[in-house]
DNA sequence: GCTTGCCTTGACGTCCGCGTCAATGATTAC
DNA sequence: GTAATCATTGACGCGGACGTCAAGGCAAGC
């Protein structure tokens, strides 16, 4: 198998095979022309590797695994540095989560602080001899788009 | 106020500064040396943006509410650009921290299976006559860190 | 032969919010 | 005077995972 081939059965790009070749994950055979060679094994890592990178893991935090593998286990999360990575994934991950989830609530309390001071404003803007204070731009309650 | 006393009251930097201005957003007059003067409301400004960064908004995000402080207002969020802004990112966040979520579950679930399948394994390596499947690094329960 | 399509390596571009360095000029401290 | 600090502009670097282009080699169909 070559590097479209094998690009195209995994859903990635020649590119992408060859910056993991670059980074020494996923270093492949030559064929007498010079081509890259791969076989289905090459094909299991690059599913491995895939799969780790649509999580959200970086490239490195991919390698314990393909080493697993590449060392003959059947699946690459069987080797104590990948259950590693899994733990320090899901840590992070918590952590992230946490921060946005803060962010989240910070925004909202925001946006409803902001929603009831507009709406005093447009409230007193609509009584005779109001400050003026101009409200630019959509007055009334259009959602834009 | 020159440009280094501002980026130390705001918490930030010069370079900051100057990049914010490249962007268009957080424009100074000029003292007679060329050097760029800042007044209270700048501060303000900068102030508005530096709070928004913190909470993870993209620099172009920000700008509704700057200009909606630049049109004199009091609160850089009155304006309805800036609402919307609010809605789309608390939008945005609910959508990340979802995905991060379910993420964060199929991780800990990969986890789980491959701890079973390693304690599995183990055991049966205690067994005499196991098949020669080799558990390497640590074999113990042993918490790396 | 010719064209088309795949492959090779190398190198620069992308995005974003700056950090960092360089060379030079203004201000301030002593 | 002079040294230290602050300012100016310009330009390159960074990180991460590639995209994209360039210039060429190899293979297959007609």
């Amino acid at each position: 198998m070559r590097i479209g081939e094998l690009a195209a059965r995994a859903g990635t790009t020649t590119r992408a095979l060859r910056y993991y070749e670059s980074r020494g994950l996923l270093t492949a055979r030559r064929a007498g022309n010079g081509y890259r060679a791969y076989d289905e094994d090459d094909l299991r890592l690059l599913q491995q590797i895939r799969t780790l990178q649509d999580f959200g893991f970086e490239l490195e935090e991919t390698r314990p695994f393909v080493e697993c593998l590449r060392a003959g286990h059947e699946a690459g999360d069987t080797c104590p540095a990948s259950l590693a990575v899994y733990r320090r994934k899901l840590a992070e991950l918590d952590g992230l989560i946490g921060q946005l989830q803060s962010v989240r609530d910070q925004v909202g309390a925001q946006l409803a602080r902001a929603e009831t001071a507009r709406a005093e404003l447009e409230a007193g803007s609509l009584v005779p001899g109001a400050p003026g204070c101009e409200l630019t731009g959509m007055t009334g309650g259009g959602t834009a788009e």
